[in-house]
DNA sequence: AGCACGCCGACT
DNA sequence: GTCGGCGTGCTC
C-alpha cells in the first residue's frame, strides 16, 4: 500500500504536529521505505525535534523555500487513515486546530522525545564500542532497551550520535534486541484470542429479545439507541454485542461517562468475558497511559472501557462502539478542545463503518428525535431484571411552608420525615438527594443586606460551615467566614440562606436522632467506603448530591427523599427540563432495586409543571413530546443548531472594543440568527470580563464555514480569548 | 508549545 | 549608557 516515489524520486510529507495548530508542514522523506498516512515521524520544528503524523502524502507542487528532512519513523504500524479522516472531520465540525485533536489521540506525546531522557540516560553511559569488551555491550544493551521500553519511537539517530555508539554497533543492538521483541509484542495476528465466557445466561427473555434485535444491527454503520429502565440489565444485552465483534476479530469500545463508574463495570465485564478490558481515562499514570494505547495500537487490546477521551486512541480494527449513559453531559469536553464525545462517536462510527450503540434509560432528546426521524434504530427492555422489583412510584409532595421554616427553618417536610421513619422500622434505608454543595448557598447581612460574592467570578459564595469557610463554586476562591459583617460591621448578623447538603445533615439528625447517617458530596472524602457501607446496611440514611445517583445499587434502599426538585429547572439554559427530568429520574431510579418495594417522595413548588407530571404518571413519551414541541416552536435544537461564542478578556474595555468591532462585521446570511453581544451569564469569570454571541441556524446549514469567515478578519489578540462552542451544553 | 526578536523601565 | 521585562511572530 505504500506509494511509490515520484518520477523524480522525491518524496514529500505534510505532517500534523500535536500542538494547537491547523496547519500541515512539509518535509522531505529520507527513509528507503514509501511513507504512509498515519506513519507516525519525528521531525526538526523550528529548534527541536517533535512528533507528528504523517497527516498526507504530498510533492504534487514544490513549495518555494527549501525542506527539511523528516526524521525517524516508529517502527511498527502507523496508525489508521480512519483516525485521520476522523480528525480531519471533528476539527471541521468545532473548530478547533486539527493538532489539538491529535494531541488526544497521541497521549504519549505528553512527555516529547527531546525532554526525555535522550540525554537523562548520561552522556557517559554507553561506552565507545572500540573500547567495548562483551561485558560492557551487554551493559550497553540493557540500557538501551531500557530507553526504548520507556520511549519506544524516540529519536534513534540522535540517540546513537549522543551515545556515542558506532551507527553499525547501535543498528545490530537495535535489531538483535529491540525490533525483535517488539515485532512480537505488537504483531497483531499472533496474539491470543481471549475465549469469553459468556453464562448464556443467566439473561432474562426480555434482554434475550434485546440483544437479537441488537444483533441484526451489527453488520456496517448504524446507530442503535438501547434504552432500557434502570435495573434493566442494558448492559449485558450490549455485552452479547461486544461478543460477536470479538468473534470477528475485532476491537470494541465502550464510553463511560465517569472513572467512579468504571470499577463496577470491569468487574461485570470480567464476571461475564473472563478477561479484563483495557483502561482509558484521564488519571492514568504515564506508564498505564502509555501501555493501553500501544496495546490498542497493536491491537492487542480488544475492549477498552474508557472516559470520553477515548473517542482518540489509534484503534486499528476498531468494531462496535458503546456509549453507555448515552445522555450524560460529562460527554461534552468543555475545555482546550471542545467536542461531544456522543456525537464524536457517531461520526466515529460512520467513519469507521461500524455499528455505534448508544445507551440510556433517559434518553437525550437530540438521541430520541433521531429514533423518531428513523435515523437511529431503537431497542428497548421495558422491565427490570428482577421481575418483582418494579419501578418506583414518584409522589408530589410539597415543602415545608413558609412559616414553618421562618420557625424551625426547615427544608424537608414532616410527611418525608414520616416515610423516612416508616422505612426505618422495617430495617430499610432511605436517601435524601439535594444537588448543592456546602451549608448555604449564600449569605447575607440581616442588617444591611451585603451579600458575599466572589471577587473574581462575582456569584455568590457558599457558605462551608464544617471548615467556617466562604467559597466560589466556580474558581478556587475561599475566604473566612468574618464574625462581623464587611460592609455595616454589624455583629452576629450574617445569615445562611437557602439549604446545602451540610444543612440538611444538620436537620436530619435533629429529626431523627438515632438513624445512622452519612454524607456524600463533591467536598467530602472516602466515597467508595460511604456507599458500601450503605449496601451493607451499615447506614441508615445516606444525604448527597449528584455523585450518590450513578450506577449504585443499594438492595434495601426503599425511601427515596428528593429536597429541592425545582432548583436544576432555574437557569438559562435550554436543557433545563431534560436534565431536571433525567437526573431526577436517574435518583429515583435507586429506590427498590431488589425485593422491597420502593417510594420516591419529591418536593415541589410547581406540582403541574410538565417535568413532575411525566415523572409523577411515569409518561417519559408525554415529556419528550411536550418538550420537543416547545423546542420545535422556538428553533432550537435539535432542531436547529446553536453555537456560542465567547469572548474574555482582563481588560474591560479593550474587549469591549473587540466585541463591538466583531459585532459590526456579521456576514449578513439569510439562514443565521445572532444573538448578543451581551454579557455572557457569568459576566465575571475568574476575574475576565465576558460576552457571548449566540447563534442559530438550520441544521443543513454549514455553520462553521460561516463563522470561519466572519472570525478569521478578526483575530482575536493577546489579551482577547475567543471561546467557540458548538452545539453549546452550558451556557455561562 | 517554545524560542528569539524587539521595544520600553530601573539600574551598575 | 545597558539589563531584562514580556508582547508577538514564526516554526516546513
Amino acid at each position: 500500500m505504500r506509494v511509490s516515489p515520484g518520477s523524480d524520486g522525491l518524496r514529500i510529507v505534510d505532517v500534523l504536529l500535536p500542538l494547537a495548530l491547523d496547519k500541515l508542514y512539509s518535509y522531505h522523506w529520507p527513509h528507503k521505505t514509501n511513507p504512509v498516512v498515519g506513519d507516525i515521524v519525528c521531525v526538526p520544528w523550528g529548534k527541536r525535534m517533535v512528533q507528528g503524523v504523517v497527516w498526507r502524502i504530498g510533492g504534487d507542487t514544490l513549495p518555494s523555500f527549501s525542506l527539511k528532512h523528516a526524521g525517524d519513523v516508529h517502527p511498527l504500524s502507523p496508525f489508521s487513515e480512519l483516525l485521520v479522516l476522523f480528525i480531519d472531520w471533528l476539527s471541521r465540525y468545532t473548530l478547533t486546530p486539527r493538532g489539538v485533536f491529535l494531541k488526544m489521540a497521541l497521549p504519549s506525546l505528553q512527555h516529547p522525545p527531546h525532554r526525555i531522557p535522550l540525554y537523562g540516560l548520561g552522556k557517559n553511559t554507553f561506552i565507545p564500542p572500540e573500547k567495548s569488551t562483551k561485558k560492557k555491550v551487554f551493559a550497553c544493551e540493557k540500557r538501551l532497551v531500557g530507553y526504548l521500553q520507556k520511549n519506544p519511537w524516540g529519536p534513534r539517530e540522535e540517540l546513537q550520535k549522543t551515545c556515542k555508539v558506532s551507527k553499525k554497533s547501535f543498528e545490530m543492538l537495535l535489531e538483535k534486541k529491540v525490533v525483535q521483541e517488539e515485532k512480537e509484542r505488537w504483531n497483531f495476528e499472533k496474539i491470543p484470542q481471549p475465549i469469553p465466557r459468556i453464562p448464556h445466561l443467566l439473561l432474562s427473555e426480555a434482554q434475550k429479545k434485546g440483544s437479537s434485535l441488537l444483533s441484526r444491527n451489527l453488520h456496517g454503520f448504524s446507530v442503535t439507541l438501547l434504552e432500557g429502565v434502570t435495573g434493566s440489565g442494558k448492559t449485558e444485552v450490549y455485552f452479547q454485542a461486544i461478543f460477536q465483534i470479538l468473534q470477528k476479530n475485532s476491537q470494541a469500545m465502550v464510553l463511560l461517562p465517569e472513572i467512579s463508574l468504571t470499577k463496577e463495570w470491569v468487574q461485570r465485564f470480567e464476571k461475564v468475558f473472563g478477561f479484563l478490558p483495557y483502561l482509558w481515562h484521564g488519571r492514568l499514570s504515564h506508564q498505564q497511559r502509555s501501555h493501553t494505547w500501544h496495546s490498542v495500537l497493536s491491537g492487542h487490546a480488544r475492549v477498552v472501557v474508557g472516559a470520553r477521551s477515548a473517542l482518540f486512541l489509534p484503534f486499528p480494527s476498531l468494531g462496535l462502539i458503546v456509549v453507555d449513559e448515552e445522555h450524560d453531559g460529562s460527554y461534552k469536553q468543555e475545555e482546550r478542545g471542545i467536542y461531544h464525545a456522543r456525537d464524536g462517536s457517531v461520526m466515529r462510527g460512520k467513519i469507521h463503518n461500524i455499528p455505534v450503540v448508544l445507551v440510556s434509560a433517559t434518553p437525550s432528546l437530540e438521541t430520541v428525535w433521531n429514533v423518531q426521524k428513523k435515523r437511529y434504530h431503537h431497542v428497548v427492555l421495558k422491565t427490570r431484571y428482577h421481575h418483582k422489583a418494579s419501578l418506583a412510584p414518584i409522589f408530589l409532595i410539597s415543602p415545608p411552608q413558609a412559616s414553618q421554616k421562618s420557625l424551625g427553618k426547615q427544608w424537608v417536610s414532616s410527611f418525608l420525615y414520616n416515610k423516612l421513619r416508616e422505612a426505618l422500622q422495617k430495617k430499610e434505608q432511605g436517601l435524601l438527594y439535594i444537588n448543592r454543595r456546602g451549608y448555604a448557598p449564600l449569605v447575607l447581612c440581616k442588617a444591611c443586606g451585603h451579600r458575599f460574592l466572589c471577587p473574581h467570578c462575582q456569584v455568590w459564595l457558599v457558605w462551608h460551615r464544617s471548615i467556617q469557610r466562604l467559597r466560589c463554586h466556580h474558581c478556587t476562591y475561599d475566604m473566612v467566614l468574618p464574625s462581623l459583617c464587611p460592609e455595616c460591621q454589624a455583629p452576629n448578623a450574617l445569615h445562611g440562606c437557602g439549604p446545602g447538603v451540610e444543612r440538611i445533615v444538620e436537620e436530619v439528625k435533629h429529626h431523627l436522632p438515632h438513624a445512622r447517617i452519612a454524607m456524600v458530596s463533591g467536598d467530602t472524602t472516602h466515597h467508595h467506603q460511604i456507599l458500601s457501607q450503605m449496601k451493607e446496611r451499615a447506614l441508615d440514611i445516606l444525604i448527597g448530591t449528584q455523585l450518590v445517583t450513578k450506577g449504585h445499587h443499594f438492595p434495601y434502599l426503599t425511601c427515596v427523599g428528593i429536597v429541592d426538585g425545582d432548583e436544576s429547572l432555574h437557569g438559562s439554559d435550554l436543557r433545563a427540563c431534560e436534565k431536571t427530568y433525567q437526573l431526577l429520574s436517574q435518583v429515583a431510579g435507586r429506590a427498590g432495586r431488589q425485593h422491597h418495594p420502593g417510594f420516591v417522595y419529591l418536593q415541589t413548588h410547581h406540582p403541574l409543571h410538565p417535568v413532575f407530571q411525566a415523572l409523577s404518571r411515569g409518561k417519559t413519551d408525554d415529556f419528550v413530546c411536550s418538550e420537543l414541541q416547545s423546542r420545535s416552536q422556538h428553533n432550537l435544537p435539535p432542531f436547529y443548531r446553536l453555537v456560542s461564542l465567547v469572548i474574555s478578556s482582563a481588560h474591560p474595555e479593550k474587549g469591549q472594543g473587540y466585541v463591538d468591532a466583531l459585532a459590526k462585521h456579521i456576514p449578513f446570511c439569510g439562514h443565521v440568527e445572532v444573538l448578543g453581544p451581551s454579557p455572557a451569564p457569568l459576566w465575571r469569570f475568574q476575574g475576565r470580563a465576558r460576552w457571548r454571541f449566540l447563534i442559530k441556524a438550520p441544521r443543513d446549514f454549514f455553520i462553521q464555514g460561516w463563522l470561519k469567515e466572519w472570525l478569521l478578519q478578526f483575530p482575536p489578540p493577546f489579551f482577547i480569548d475567543q471561546r467557540v462552542d458548538v452545539d453549546p451544553y452550558t451556557f455561562l
